[in-house]
DNA sequence: ATTGATCGTCTACAAATGTAAACTATGAGC
DNA sequence: GCTCATAGTTTACATTTGTAGACGATCAAT
């Protein structure tokens, strides 16, 4: 479902477009990017090129020219994205995470009525456990110091 | 305080190790990133010459050779990163992402509290608005074909 | 003092990304 | 039918990123 998407922030750019709009044509992308971010036709040539070449465009011809659409789902792209953020971290801590986002989004009540309904069906679990490697996260830290005395002196040789 | 970094994925690897490990040695973030990544020791020399420069770590002779250490804080720095992935959608559907992450992280019973509690404080606003640039959002999806409609025949010339 | 291991700096190079010009084909108006 | 504007395709080029070898300095052991 969440599977990666490489999708640069440039031409997410133009993705945001054809979200917005459905059908789109490059004319369309053009002027609402030239106003956005000031880039020529070229510049938007470019990354739409990109798009289709990736997959991520589709082009239907439409009498005169093309008509730019997507299969793609803006919020699965979206937490496609955030999952390998995600990854970056222990995921212990996600948690935190969320809790700093629930502070900073400015939301309406409805929003935080949903969140509560959300969470108040969160079946939690006993146990999350660090899916960290050990040496990038305290909850392992222990054992590093240990396993790097020993490594000093067999493999330095082939780690030039 | 959440200001823009560029620590590229590569380089996240190795702020990791320093994170959890403090005051680190070339030779443990060496080690660490050969197991998780079988990375040689000359590409981590590379990230790590990268991340000084940028100024994201810090070096301190100790006798012999260096020590690495950093002023970023982990939460801080992936807060960053998360802010500006949601710079991609609209700040309406910001909740909906929430309930997705709480949805899909497992968690401890604890955090469930933790995220409740946070709710239960949160201050709803009347209304959230929308921060897009018109076309890039169905919110504010009207103007745009009127807009256009107009502008095909006046900077058209120039849009070359 | 010489030698070798260690580790920091410099150089290298391919791929991805941001940005855009040049070229080309084709439909619309004259 | 000819010309021009429009828009798709190709080529270009600098920067960033991923990955790594070569070079150089220095501490430790002999």
């Amino acid at each position: 479902m969440t599977e990666n998407l490489n999708i640069s922030a440039a031409e997410w750019e133009v993705m945001r477009v054809v979200w917005a709009n459905g059908e789109t044509t490059s004319q369309t992308i053009n002027f609402i990017l030239k106003g956005k971010r000031g880039w020529s036709s070229s510049t938007v040539k470019t990354l739409i090129g990109r798009l289709v070449s990736k997959g991520y465009l589709q082009t239907r011809k439409n009498a005169r020219h093309y008509v730019y659409s997507t299969h793609l789902e803006e919020p699965e792209s979206l937490k496609s994205e955030i999952a390998s953020l995600l990854e970056r971290i222990c995921s212990r801590k996600i948690p935190n995470l969320i809790a700093y986002l629930i502070e900073k989004t400015p939301m309406i009540a409805e929003d935080v009525v949903m969140l509560q309904a959300v969470l108040q069906a969160k079946q939690a679990v006993a146990e999350v456990p660090c899916d960290c490697f050990p040496g990038q996260c305290t909850c392992h830290l222990h054992s590093i110091d240990s396993i790097l005395s020993n490594y000093s002196h067999e493999e330095k040789e082939h780690a030039n």
